[in-house]
RNA sequence: GGCGGCGUGGCCGAGUGGUUCAGGCAAGGGCCUGCAAAGCCCUCUACAGCGGUUCGAUUCCGCUCGCCGCCUCCA
């Protein structure tokens, strides 16, 4: 039974589908103005995680996020490179999936497009006005924060103490300063679609609400995103979903930033790191392995060093499998303790603690080498099985070893029978070979094995 | 100013009122090995500071110092 720290009561709460249904899962997705960074990737990884461990529990997945192609950052980008605001959300989107494809993330059963629930969210505006909610004053519509008496629930502070640390400039005619736009009235030259107000777009607040309430219904059970969205972003969706009278979210998780010398990351900081950089320079599961190494509302920092030592973390991964791909027997493994499944459950229900989930299957892959390399094979291949199961199940797959070509082969058996003849420098030589092949040359019971 | 969080061994990074432990990386020693690689074993015994509670605190409470996040766009 998983229990997730939820925002808006600062406490472990169960979360939980109705018997039979999938879990109903909304997360903030990216605006599309550029190519993405570490920290678009770190979220990704989160929530994958999240969704292929409820499903290797057998808990069906519903999930959702939403692509904003229509945004202010996207016309201003467009605006100083004379390009098409289109062009520039589709070509970003494009970056974004290829770099989530890099990271072997499942896609979301959903992503859908702030630019197709326009006319959604126009409707929702107008009963907002109609129910008095939000007004409009000449460069746009305002939702009034004053019509939600428990605005300020996910930030945890009463809607006074909001307004006295907001920073954000009295727009003239707003009611509040925290009241947010609802619909941008069009300025010359830029994309507009029509409304009962005036030509114009939406607020970026409005589409998460549209889109959830619309492709997963009331009541759902998770929205989540970045720590960062809990204010105002988050706070927004569920003033308007209040104001309308619908029920919303039931829990809210957030995620971490990932930080750069102690200090986030952020575009508006410009200390990114773009995150197909990282992954054309390591291997993705040594990212996803850090991100699994720190718990997903910790702060991360990202870096070579880091990276590295995930890498070599993740060789135990693989050399385990390698072993238990040529362990004799194999197949006739008993069937594993049920143990360690529980327990890593265990510490996955907790709040999704993958740092111990993952303690434990390093443990585990330690304890199947001693295993194997002792004499109970049989209970090293089981052990080792949970081992890999584990991190399969939070998208940690151990590398397939590549396909070893003919030659290589050959020479792998020519050395078997140099070393048979105890010709210890033809061996070498033929391992200095196959090393310059590109392969990695490891001795074993049953001969000399190789892979890349 | 308000709200929230953090400070752990060479590095990263968990966790807990008390016997033995996170885990990984790195380093050193050993085993195995013709050598190497992989693997295994051992070593490296830390919890910002000062008080308090307690039989006992890294873990609870208070204070101090340092750092960070949110309150504006942001994953």
């Amino acid at each position: 039974m998983l229990r997730l720290h939820d925002t808006a009561s600062g406490r472990l709460e169960v979360v939980r589908a109705p018997e039979g249904a999938p879990l109903r899962l909304y997360v903030c997705g990216p605006t599309v103005y550029g190519p993405p960074h570490i920290g678009h990737g770190r979220q990704s990884l989160v929530y994958d995680v999240l969704r292929r461990y409820l499903e290797w529990t057998g808990q069906p997945v519903h999930h959702v996020s939403n692509v904003t192609d229509v945004d202010d950052k996207i016309i201003n980008r467009a605006g100083s490179e004379l390009r098409d605001w289109r062009e520039i959300a589709e070509e970003s989107e494009q970056s974004w999936w290829q770099a989530m494809d890099l990271m072997g993330l499942a896609r979301p059963d959903e992503t859908p497009h702030a630019t197709e629930f326009i006319p959604g969210m126009v409707e929702v505006i107008e009963q907002l006005v109609a129910r008095g909610a939000a007004y409009e004053i000449d460069d746009g519509v305002y939702f009034s924060v004053a019509a939600v008496p428990d605005y300020g629930l996910l930030a945890h502070q009463p809607l006074e103490s909001l307004r006295s640390g907001a920073r954000v400039e009295v727009a003239s005619g707003k009611r509040s300063p925290l009241d947010f736009v609802l619909w941008k009235k069009a300025k010359p030259g830029e994309p507009s679609w029509p409304s009962p107000f005036g030509p114009g777009r939406p607020g970026w607040h409005t589409e998460c609400v549209v889109m959830s309430l619309g492709l997963l219904g009331e009541g759902f059970e998770l929205h989540g995103g970045g720590t960062d969205l809990k204010f105002p972003h988050h706070e927004n969706e569920r003033a308007q979903a209040v104001a309308l009278g619908r029920r919303f979210a039931a829990h809210w998780m957030h995620h971490g930033m990932v930080e750069v010398g102690g200090a986030k990351m952020a575009k508006s900081i410009g200390n990114v790191t773009d995150l197909g950089e990282l992954l054309a320079s390591t291997d993705p599961r040594a990212y996803r392995l850090l991100v699994l190494q720190s718990h997903y509302r910790a702060p991360i920092e990202v870096t070579p060093v880091q990276l590295e030592a995930a890498s070599q973390t993740l060789e135990r991964l693989d050399s385990l499998a390698r072993r238990l791909e040529e362990a004799p027997g194999g197949e006739l493994a008993p069937a594993a303790d049920p143990g360690l499944l529980e327990s890593f459950r265990e510490r996955m229900d907790d709040d999704l603690d993958t740092p111990r989930a993952m303690a434990m299957v390093f443990d585990a892959v330690r304890l199947a080498n001693a295993l194997l390399a002792g004499d109970d094979v049989a209970g090293g291949v089981a052990r080792g099985r949970q081992a890999l199961e584990c991190a399969a199940a939070v998208g940690l797959r151990a590398a397939i070893p590549a396909v070893v070509s003919e030659a290589a082969a050959e020479l792998a058996s020519r050395r078997d029978r140099a070393r048979a003849e105890r010709d210890w420098a033809a061996a070498d030589h033929l391992r200095d070979e196959l090393v310059a092949l590109g392969y990695r040359v490891e001795d074993t019971a049953s001969g000399t094995r190789v892979y890349r």
